[in-house]
DNA sequence: TGAATCGGTTAACACTCGTTAACACTGGTT
DNA sequence: AACCAGTGTTAACGAGTGTTAACCGATTCA
């Protein structure tokens, strides 16, 4: 019932970053450290945390830009940014709509904790775990099964994470180098084709229901109908 | 050693009565029913059960009524309550402190099922260890005893480490080599691969609920969904 | 029409993990 | 001391997973 919430943290100034990461694990969270956007990302998707806490000013990616991103995959997850002083007001007030905060730096850990409290309780209601459906199959992301009718088979890591996102963008087009960067880190042309075989795979395990098709979009990318 | 656990049912509406009464008694519960808050009393005063299940709306005498006056007897006999929707989620969580748990109706038959066992086990337990559940297993890890139904299993001490963190990251990707340096102390080739052979036998431990499942992340490390 | 490119597919490959069993170590018992 | 049971580590083999390579058809555009 009560399980340790992973953060992941993305700070680009280590010191500071270490010192966060250091203080929220004395009051139980499990708190992952990126030292920038990309590496944020990264952390986000392997790991699955329950809030993040984005520096706005980093290298590589900056945290609305990265925030802007995690939020077509998940509009719930809290996100609170740490914003620097010369952050305009209207700006960062843009960005605290759905679950998002901000603190202005420098703050104290005291004030951290208490929002990180405040958004974790706001979204302990609402549950995660909810069937999607493909046509006649079912899919149960969190467990990796796919099933049709009364057989189930366990899809790889990999799988389901194409999968997910397919069904997330049910009937348009899944956009390759996003999709290339938000499973495999890069859009190079190894993991380009890469995910190739991966459709490949998909098609092949959903073929029992044919109203189902993976059709490709020549140069962008793949869309699922059903 | 293990007597037939004796418990009261009370439940206005007779047919759910008799079904719920029924499908006890196949796990080897001895039910006796009551259709009212009144009856319900005498029962428990004669009977002396192990727990108590209780609707709340009931001609005579109120669920809440009724447990509050066994409270003034008996402040840790479990309880489980049985709710309607319409009862508000504050009012109930009110009464779950102390030995209490409640269920919403509609509940299926094995969700009671398990709260029953986990409250059964706490009890027994006393209140040194919180008992963890896993699905329809109770884990008490102190004792290092995993309880599915009325069978007792004894972990060892690596087993039930790793186990417990697991629970803790219910349904989050737990990092291989976090879990390696905080149980064996490093991250190498050979502690490794221990992890992995006790990963298998975890495995075969919970294989009775079929929705636990600890599932391979390649590369990062393992989850645990139920 | 022909060249270039993209995607479909299969198979080979490297690597990680699953599993079983043998082994070593510990502490307790006879 | 010899034995034993329980626990955890190491070894070995096989299966699973994901990447790379290779070949081919389809599409696009000059």
């Amino acid at each position: 019932m009560d399980n340790i919430v992973e953060i992941v943290l993305a700070e680009d100034e280590p010191s500071l970053g270490q010192i966060i990461k250091e203080s929220l694990e004395t009051r139980n969270f499990k708190v992952h450290l990126a030292k920038n956007g990309e590496e944020a990302y990264a952390l986000y998707s392997s790991i699955s945390p329950k809030l993040l806490v984005l520096d706005v000013m980093m290298p590589k990616k900056d945290g609305f830009t990265l925030a802007k991103e995690i939020r077509l995959e998940d509009d719930t997850i809290p996100i609170i940014f740490l914003t620097a002083k010369s952050q305009t007001q209207d700006v960062v007030e843009g960005f605290t709509i759905g679950g998002n905060d901000y603190l202005k730096k420098p703050f104290s850990m005291e004030e951290l904790i208490v929002r990180i409290n405040n958004l974790l309780h706001r979204t302990r209601t609402q549950q995660n775990s909810e069937a999607l459906t493909v046509g006649k199959y079912t899919f149960d992301f969190p467990k990796q099964t796919l099933t049709f009718e009364d057989e189930s088979h366990q899809l790889t890591h990999r799988e389901a994470h194409l999968l997910f996102h397919l069904i997330k963008n049910k009937n348009q087009v899944l956009d390759r180098s996003m999709i290339l960067k938000k499973l495999w880190g890069d859009d190079d042309f190894f993991n380009g084709r890469s995910m190739d075989v991966f459709i490949t795979k998909l098609r092949k395990k959903l073929k029992q229901d044919d109203a189902i098709q993976i059709i490709n979009v020549r140069g962008f990318g793949y869309k699922l109908v059903c």
